[in-house]
DNA sequence: GTGACTTTGTGCCGACACTAAACAAAATAC
DNA sequence: GTATTTTGTTTAGTGTCGGCACAAAGTCAC
């Protein structure tokens, strides 16, 4: 008598994001009968997804104690992978965004995307020979906008790519040529995003934004801003794919002139190479810019030239964040790279800011937070390579 | 034997918009076999909010000739009502976006908002009264932000209305004076919302909008500028339904101050009194500054002046439109007001100036239309107060 | 016209997800 | 030790929907 299908997502993903530890709360979330939900939790145990305590926790409370739920231990996985400036890395991440296994590689990026596409899936596959975890899919984040349906990369600009690069197509073509396995018989088809959107989504499953309704992610890698908005639990990635391209908003006007023909853009405002040169300081090729501009904000904020640097580029990204604000209506805000270690070393003043200079925020502020996601990126690209299997388990585990 | 109580909702709605002409497609459409359409037109036709024509229509193709489904021409209706700078309107709206009977009263608005909210729900009543139509819901539309979910008017601007005036509260306790019935034994619940926003889905469900599933539009009233967002067929109205204030992006950073803080928003560089300035107009008292506006384009386009001035108006507009289109990446634009009357007078520069200034406008442009719908504020006021009953028509009509 | 074909609509049955309600289990409360 | 509270399971039943066969109503070919 196997029960509740219909129910079983919604169940995983509670499970999967932490909001379901017990039967009883299943039950209530999901708002079904303790029959179904009961019925559900052996299913998802029954397809080696989630394990049910035989022994109930520590009552604490009255009534009869509660079994645990949670993730399967020694369950499947997903492969992740993320090419950044520096290099790649892969991992292989079961469900609860835990990460099983790691294979960091770095490297200098070829000019050709398809020998990093195929070494880093390389990598990740060697995990998989290594661990023999069952792999359920597979997500790359790549720093680029990543045009729909097409899967192509528009802007790949740390890396030295060609504009345009099919990577969906070149990682889905080698998982195929590793013997990556998909959920059925065949190869598993890649998931491919840009990595400031998985990692707002990552940050939304199991970071700094679990609760939001409208979360909102800027953050800085080495040139450039990326922006993402994780609107009720789904990446609202625009209708091809190309939202939240937040890089341009004006945050000064007399400012510097941009690609895109504008001046005083975000982009150019508040990466970590506009704060090297506001602190005075010229940029060395050693290390990459954002390691040196967090390294100058960890240790010499207390040189006025370096924080009068900070708080112009705190007021700038302020300033493009009540931008958003007013058109977004974010219930939160998650900034990470450069941005984030500006928001550490001063959480007021960009917060006062964003309230003065959005149209509601002196009513009632919108939280801005820090992520809390180590390799929020890699773990969003298995978010997204997992979805498949928290939208049907049935269907794809079958 | 009742069946199809959960596809009901959606095959209604399928009607509502016209996109569910015959069973055969609402069949298709819902993805269900035709026994279940056919079970859930009869439902609806049951609850008396659809008609299934005796008669199947003039054939044309091959197979047997379906019958038509169409809205109930006799069925319930809700009360709709608008307040704008002239003063307000009411009407008896039907499904499929039908006006029923309406009661335009132009008066001067006056400072305390329920004696006018008082009177536009009174006019609405004496509608009801005179057809004797059932009345499933009623929804108002505003010239100023809503706050959700306290429902209160946050920056009226036209009107000389307080700052954050309770109007859904006034709203509703007008329905309950005026003895306006809901659904059920109780009185109605007014739904309230800005007025570019329910345009924008009374457009998305009748107008220049269907099929868009990332719609966003820009309209002007008589000053400032307002945005609304469709997102695959409900509004995005942020998490206290402030988003889409879209009247603060910098489109000319050495224009005028704006009451923000900031100079050169679109508020302040695109709306009526803009145009009308850059024409070297001064504008009279005797009608509105749009209808000034319109005029002025209407029949003085080949004063050079007024036609460097459109364009102008056009070029800052393009810059904010792209700006829109880099953050939300919508699939379709409609414009309203003034703005709507500059595309019309010149459509391929405004298009030219979004795809030149958007990042990937060059790719693939995004199309930009006119609206379409008459009233469409008020539509969409009805269209809100149709929701519920849209949502699950069952629970609504018992 | 007549028959073949195509498309639409309906009746019947079974699958199945879920509810309802009674029962059972395991803790705390007094 | 008994009552109470909370959790979990069993059983029966309900309602929605898919599958399938059949019927209806047109066009097309000749």
């Amino acid at each position: 008598m196997e029960r509740g299908r219909g129910a079983l997502g919604p169940a995983l993903e509670l499970v999967h994001t932490g909001r379901a530890p017990t039967r009883a709360v299943l039950t209530a979330e999901l708002g079904v009968t303790r029959a179904t939900a009961g019925a559900v939790a052996a299913e998802l145990e029954a397809l080696g997804l989630i394990t049910v305590d035989a022994h109930p926790a520590a009552a604490g409370s009255q009534g009869r104690p509660s079994h645990r739920l949670s993730v399967a231990p020694g369950g499947p996985v997903v492969l992740a992978a993320q090419i950044h400036a520096d290099g790649f890395r892969a991992a292989l991440v079961g469900l609860g965004g835990r990460m099983v296994a790691t294979a960091p590689g770095c490297m200098t990026v070829p000019a050709d995307p398809s020998h990093i596409i195929d070494a880093v899936v390389e990598a990740g596959a060697g995990l998989l020979r290594e661990t023999g975890r069952r792999c359920l899919g597979a997500g790359l984040a790549v720093p680029s906008a990543v045009a729909e349906p097409d899967g192509t990369a528009l802007n790949p600009l740390h890396l030295s790519w060609p504009a345009g690069a099919p990577v969906r197509r070149l990682f889905t073509e080698a998982l195929a040529k590793a013997g990556v396995p998909g959920p059925g018989e065949g190869p598993a088809t890649g998931v491919t995003g840009n990595d400031v959107n998985l990692a707002a989504l990552a940050e939304h499953r199991h970071g700094a934004g679990r609760g939001a309704r409208h979360l909102l992610c800027v953050a800085t890698g080495h040139r450039g801003v990326g922006g993402a908005l994780v609107l009720d639990g789904r990446l609202h990635s625009g209708s091809s794919g190309l939202a939240l391209e937040v890089g341009h908003l004006t945050v000064n006007p007399a400012g510097l002139p941009c690609h895109c023909g504008s001046r005083g853009c975000l982009d150019v405002e508040t990466d970590p190479l506009a704060f090297l040169t506001a602190a005075g300081r010229t940029p060395g090729p050693e290390v990459s810019l954002l390691q040196q501009a967090r390294d100058l904000l960890r240790t010499e904020y207390a040189d006025p030239a370096v924080r009068a640097a900070a708080e112009l580029i705190v007021d700038r990204l302020g300033l493009g964040l009540a931008g958003l604000v007013n058109i977004l209506n974010p219930d939160r805000i998650i900034l990470g790279g450069l941005h984030r270690a500006l928001l550490d070393a001063d959480p007021e003043r960009l917060r006062a800011v964003v309230a003065d200079r959005s149209l509601w925020g002196r009513s009632g502020s919108v939280p801005i937070l820090p992520c809390t996601l180590d390799f929020n990126s890699l773990i969003g690209a298995a978010e997204a390579a997992w979805q498949p299997v928290l939208d049907d388990p049935l269907t794809v585990l079958g």
